[in-house]
DNA sequence: CAAGAATATGACCGATCGGTCATATTTCTT
DNA sequence: AAGAAATATGACCGATCGGTCATATTCTTG
């Protein structure tokens, strides 16, 4: 790797954490250039306007988050083990993932009425969790561990905005309290699909 | 009402679907002078400054959605009804209740790490939206038109997640298809409730 | 109607915004 | 080692930020 893809990925991981918590428009070059102590013109070295950089940042949160997602599911066998594991390590608020909290939900309220481009990477992300989802659940069913008539499909959605929504109430709340009824009630929905 | 405060009242007003939409912090000033075509020092003598509008943009924007909420529910007569409705108004995501989409979801993201007011303010939505639901469903039992055995306090926290986390992927998306599943699946577990 | 109070105007303030550029330094290639 | 290319610096730019204030206008009330 080249001196300047290393720095430009130091940029990136500095600042990711920078506009998940902020925002994109919240977030100043000069809050940038504070955590990586590089100049402002080394950063336009790197990103041609602040905007290449938010989209940058965003696929980095994007792919942190699914790196984590996928250790949790790689270090269980089972498909229930993979999917209460998918659960827990997207539901604990006072520890979470990405720092700043869930980028897809971050980024989706910001972006979906000011930014395009920032918007369909977020749609890209939240189809590609629910076929994460979708393909443990098929892979369940394919060894008999699951039913077979279950709509894993429709599930994989609705598991998905039942972890996004509670991970947002209780982020707000300041603890882990009501995501916990959530992720309860998700569990007890998956142990019903066991056969 | 005098002058003053009819003024007051119609910034709020004005202002409301510009916070809601851009976020507190990408909202300027001179947004607002723009909707209302008041000058910035008229700003001024009615809010001392733009964190003090902001809240007040948020308790309107929570308000009106309560009051859309109310008109929704109070049409019907049955508990299942008055349920249904809820989870109507609050997920038409084309045609949101609140111009810019659910207020708890807009400014709980923006404010939870970086504006500790308003957070609070979401916070305690969030708390009387549940409390409206599990109302609702108390009724219902009363009269005998759920079971008695329903645990419809965790249910109302997993209702509005399931609700909210919906909202924001069918947002993002940009239209209504994966929001559907998700009341589908409500209306069908408040369906199993009933005796 | 008079006059004081409340409200509205818009120029102005220092700070900060995103972005540029001449220059200096470092890295890479030969 | 030399010289070209890539990278880093920081002063600088015009625009815009939140906020103030002297002044003008409008409203309210006796």
């Amino acid at each position: 790797m080249s001196k300047g893809e290393e720095t430009r990925q130091f940029i990136i991981e500095r600042a990711a954490p920078v506009f998940n918590i902020k925002g994109i428009e919240a977030t100043a070059m000069s809050d940038i250039m504070e955590v990586t102590k590089l100049s402002k013109g080394a950063l336009y070295v790197h990103f041609k306007d602040k905007e290449q950089l938010a989209q940058a940042v965003v696929q980095y949160n994007l792919q942190l988050l699914e790196t984590k997602v996928s250790a949790a599911t790689g270090k269980v066998k089972t498909a229930r083990e993979k999917l209460f594991a998918f659960i827990d390590v997207l539901t604990d608020v006072l520890n979470p993932p990405v720092p700043g909290g869930c980028p897809m939900v971050n980024f989706g309220t910001e972006a979906d009425d000011t930014n395009p481009a920032v918007n369909q990477q977020i749609h890209q992300a939240f189809e590609y969790t629910q076929k994460m989802i979708a393909d443990i659940i098929r892979q369940g069913i394919k060894s008999g561990e699951f039913k077979s008539d279950w709509n894993y499909k429709e599930f994989a959605t609705l598991m998905l905005a039942t972890i996004e929504g509670g991970v947002i109430i209780s982020r707000v709340a300041g603890n882990n309290n009501k995501v916990r009824i959530v992720t309860n009630f998700l569990k007890q929905l998956i142990n019903d699909q066991g056969r």
